[in-house]
DNA sequence: TTGACTATGAAAAAATAATATCAAAGCTAG
DNA sequence: CTAGCTTTGATATTATTTTTTCATAGTCAA
């Protein structure tokens, strides 16, 4: 229930003292009740002990409990009426459209949660051609995993991408050298193995290792360098990886716009060796 | 200034550790700043004496005065509705920003290329158990390919994705029935071998064919039952696919909110069968 | 006016939170 | 690989905040 609205209910058996409370938390509601307890008293003109009582007499546990609850208002208050509608009950009217703009508050948070510094520092780490460069994901979120390798290998050579079986793993382990790059794709539900790959290869090599994972923060993310962090809750029954989509293309072209010279000479000499089942070469 | 402002002026020289504060604070700013100095600790995995040395380092007097800042913040916010969102973002050059601005673009554009009709009709198609689903992508957009058939896979059974060797098809092709389905994702540079894949596949066993791929119709389009043509062009040196993803993921939404009870049953089913090795079962 | 009760805040105590110290681990340049 | 530097978190300390205790002041009915 709201704070204001228990004040209001109780506000028939207040007091002295306590309406003046109410009085001041709702003048300035929600923030006065931000404050310090000694502050409040103090510009309220009661004391400590009597907020202290009043908190409880509202059914909290006592004055940090209350603030908690103040704070969970104001996110509530503050989030988008997108984001409202998404808790919310299921999609209703055109079904696309409305997952569409969901999709959309979901991408543009994802980006502003990253700074440019660090979206930069990723993007030189698996640009730099001298680096060796493993990646991998959870069950699901390996689409990603595989879409980022698919694309890193046009534009430069050393890029390889974990079979999902920790059996072979060691193989590549043993590869990894300390300039070399990790990169891991783990979203919940975390897999166990990835944080343990995370752990071992860190321990034993001391390779560099880049995360990107969701605000709960893959276990994984313990031993990482640099994390990526992408909101995916769209409010229905999966989690959206379109967020993270987003960001990865947008680290991919940034990439390959760096070095476009050297990385347009990969992609024609790459075309030029296709097998003729490969890509038909009118297209365009 | 604002809080997350210094967050960006100082994320260059961050240690590894404040990395990991920054990225938490940014992913759900600014309410994470405002969980006691000991939470917020455990909730980032690190210590709070870090924490208190971050804060230091970002110019405030310790953790409350942080804290003050941040709450100071959103009153500013809820008072101008030229909210923090809009004002303390240097948008300037900054290429994340302009990068999702395209996406989300791409993105809007390629769900209206669709009519829902359509829409529910793929929807329906994927989603019926009784018909068996064949999926395969080209050689990048065969992520995408893979992302589905895994969603898919935890929605209903009979979902079957190619693998990348065509060697391996027949064996495919001899089981598909007139009312199965293969659903193929090919954008540019179209392959030659998914058009010819299409086209044997419709001979032989009259599959019922749908293909996903982009405004300059891939080949294998001719034979399709169904085509979901999408926008790919960013302006960039790489097609994006985001438009495709969310996209995907709308139908995977439908597909799963349609017959919810027995997705949600199989999902129990098959989570309490994975192995060990595989997810922890504490995650929140 | 008195006595029984409630309300209140000063002060002390307790709980909680934040910072300083320091040893160990991690990293980097040679 | 090592020496020297930086970063980090466990622990101890300190500071801050909140609650408890308790004495006093206020209220009201008889």
């Amino acid at each position: 229930m709201q704070v204001r609205q228990r004040l209001e209910n109780l506000s028939s058996e207040l007091t002295a003292t306590e309406r003046k409370l109410c009085t001041a938390l709702l003048l300035d509601y929600p923030y006065a009740g931000l404050d310090t307890i000694q502050d409040l008293a103090n510009k309220t003109g009661t004391s400590p002990p009597s907020i202290s009582r009043f908190v409880t007499k509202l059914g909290f546990q006592g004055y940090q409990d209350f603030q908690r609850h103040l704070i969970d208002e104001i996110r509530q208050a503050n989030r988008s009426p997108l984001d409202l509608h998404v808790g919310d009950r299921p999609i209703q009217g055109d079904f696309l459209e409305d997952f569409v703009s969901r999709a959309v508050n979901l991408i543009s948070a994802s980006a502003s949660a990253i700074t440019s510094a660090q979206f930069e520092r990723v993007c030189d780490l698996l640009g730099d051609e001298k680096r060796n460069i493993y990646l991998i994901g959870g069950r699901i979120s390996d689409a990603i995993a595989l879409y980022v390798s698919r694309h890193l290998r046009q534009v430069r050579s050393g890029v390889f991408h974990l079979p999902a079986d920790p059996e072979i793993w060691p193989e590549y382990m043993l590869r990894m050298r300390s300039k070399d790059v990790l990169f891991m794709v783990d979203y919940r539900r975390y897999q166990r193995n990835l944080a343990e790959l995370a752990r071992r290869a860190k321990a034993q090599s001391g390779v560099q290792i880049v995360v990107l994972t969701d605000k709960w923060m893959s276990p994984a993310a313990n031993h990482a360098n640099e994390v990526f962090a992408t909101p995916i809750e769209s409010g229905t029954v999966w989690d959206s990886y379109s967020g993270a989509m987003v960001l990865m293309e947008a680290m991919l072209t940034r990439i390959a716009e760096t070095n476009w010279d050297k990385t347009r000479k990969r992609i024609e000499a790459w075309d030029s060796l296709r097998f003729d089942h490969g890509a038909r070469d009118d297209d365009q």
